[in-house]
DNA sequence: ACAAAAAGTAAAATATAGTTGACATAACGT
DNA sequence: ACGTTATGTCAACTATATTTTACTTTTTGT
């Protein structure tokens, strides 16, 4: 898996750090820090409120990036 | 969460089976029977491989449908 | 340079996604 | 009606997503 560095790109757009988006989706800090990392496979609930955070869509962040 | 109508939907226009869509992912037909019955919460990676063998995007299967 | 905040990382524990095997019901063709 | 295929569902198991706690390194501001 590659990096997302779509959604690294988002959070900063939003100005937002780990820890804020983290807490406005209801993660840890570590789990957000993980999906930039591109090292896992999160749940499709988590990726639906990571987009809505940050204002984009499932494909603008979770398509074909680490496929 | 509510059923998953358009997965359904487009598994029909392709005219597959849930087991057949479960082989075609590499999951099992359960899964695919749950997804589809919109009781629960799988992950990005099986979505994407779902999304892949129906030819449909993330957006088109997986978003705003159970929110 | 220094302090503070943000990001990176890791091990152990918990929650839950996904499997396996099995059985029940619904839909379909003949 | 009958047999067959597809779908629905359940319980027990395994794999892994996510949390918790804690520490290190990088970045940023002054």
């Amino acid at each position: 898996m590659a990096k997302n560095l779509k959604l690294k790109a988002a959070r900063a757009e939003k100005d937002m750090t780990q820890a804020q988006l983290a807490e406005a989706v209801g993660a840890t800090r570590q789990t957000i820090n993980a999906i930039e990392k591109g090292e896992y496979n999160p749940t499709i609930r988590l990726c639906r409120a990571i987009c809505k955070a940050l204002g984009k869509t499932l494909d603008e962040l979770f398509w074909e990036d680490e496929g």
